[in-house]
Parts: structure tokens; sequence; C-alpha cells
DNA sequence: AATACATATGAACAATCGCTCATATGAAAG
DNA sequence: CTTTCATATGAGCGATTGTTCATATGTATT
């Protein structure tokens, strides 16, 4: 391998360069884990398809996917945290709705690329 | 609520049909989170990023993101189960490469979702 | 005020994850 | 065959995760 002025013995120097152009920022790289974090449940998903059908109450969710009212909570949480979902209180209940139109793209591509 | 025959009380009839055949099944949605699973962690994302700009060998990307062979060799096993990443040996090197556009396209999705 | 219904939340637990360390495998060079 | 370099792998660990259970908060009804 020829002579390096970064230090690296397995690298090229311009493919370093390279890299670290195109590499996201420490907090980026964080933020964009985090995201893919929370498409990474099952759980998470099925209520992100139920939301896709319509807006629906904690109570409503929990029945439809055949689990406990607190750990749909918890998930529901979990996704306005990473402001996937949005909600809006009438009288007792709560109805949760998708926040917008880039978690659909992200779970299709997600399907596309395990139905091939 | 009007009557139901589903016996679900929070949901309607209608809405119940709408998801189950919208829903993906059940092997579908463990494959789908297992994948976006992979994306779930900053340091398989960065091995992803270098891989964008060259095929490289295991302590090329271990000295580019100043981590240890075994971390990085432990991953990229990772990605290579789901299929994300390939690779060709050329003596006792082994360059690992991208499996395909789709990793591109996911990664993009999501950065666009948390930049705005 | 008291009750009922809808939702949120904190503690606890088993399960999973990412890294380290030590070691094993595999290929080329001497 | 022995050494060296590149990579893979298994055990072990501290940290994180998803669920359950019990309980708290919040709203409407009586």
């Amino acid at each position: 391998m020829e002579q390096q002025t970064t230090g690296y013995i397995h690298v090229h120097e311009e493919t370093v360069h390279r890299v670290n152009e195109i590499m996201p920022g420490e907090e980026e790289l964080f933020d964009l884990a985090e995201l893919f974090k929370i498409f990474g449940d099952s759980t998470r998903i099925r209520i992100l398809y139920v939301l896709f059908e319509s807006d629906m109450c904690v109570c409503g969710i929990a029945e439809l996917l055949g689990m406990t009212q607190s750990a749909i909570s918890h998930q529901l949480q979990v996704l306005k945290k990473a402001k996937l979902v949005k909600y809006r209180r009438e009288g007792k209940t709560i109805f949760y709705s998708l926040a917008d139109g880039h978690v659909r793209t992200i779970l299709d591509q997600g399907m596309e690329h395990i139905t091939e």
C-alpha cells in the first residue's frame, strides 16, 4: 500500500476525505438511529398500520391488536415523543393519528426491501 | 356507540375490516421490525455511510470509525445476515460492500424526517 | 362529592443489545 | 511448518427495551 499522510494503514487518504464529507454529524447520527429504533418493534409498526386506516382511541387500538391498554399507551408515548403520531382529546377519549406522510414512506421502503 | 357484531366496543366494525385487510402478516411484521432494528444503531449506520463511498476491508472500516476490529466485525455479521451488505475475499482481506440501493433510500427517508 | 370510564405512568422483570476480551479460523509469506 | 496478518466468534458485562401490574390523573355523569 502506498505512502499515506493521514496515518491510516488500510484506507486511502482520498477515501477518508470522501467519507468524512458525507458522514452525518454525531447528533444527526444519533437522531437517525433513534428514529429507526422506533420502527424496530412490531407492536409499534402495527399501531402505525392501524392509524393508516383511521384515527383511533387508545382502547380501540388495544382491542384491535389484542393487547392491554397499558402496553399500547406506553408505545403511543414513544411514538408521540418521536413526533410520529399526534393526538386530540374528545371528552374522556384521546384520539391518536399519524403525524405526517413520512411514516408511510419509510414503512413502504422497508416492506419493499423484505419482499424481494 | 351503535350495535356491533364483532364484539369490539370501541372500534367500528368497518374499521376493523379495513385494518385487517392492510395489516401485514405476522411474519412480514417480524421481518420488517428486524430490518428497522438494524438501522437503529449509529455504529451500523456509520458503517453503511462508509460503504456508500467505497468497498472496504474490516480493519479499514475500524480505522475510519475509530473502533475495534472485533466490534466492526460483529456488526458486519449483523448487516450480512440482513442482506444489507455483501463481501468478497481477496487473499487475507475481505472487502465489504452495499448489497443494494434500498439501503440508501431508507436512510435518506429517515434523514428527511429528522431534518424537517 | 362520588362513581365510572379513559388514559398515563412508575417500578419491576426478563429478554435483548453492543461492546470488550480472549481466542479461533483462514490465508499468505518466509 | 511456523509466523504473521486479517477476520470471525463465543462468553461475559452493563445498558436498554417491551411488557405487566398497580396506581395515578383526568374528564364526564349522577
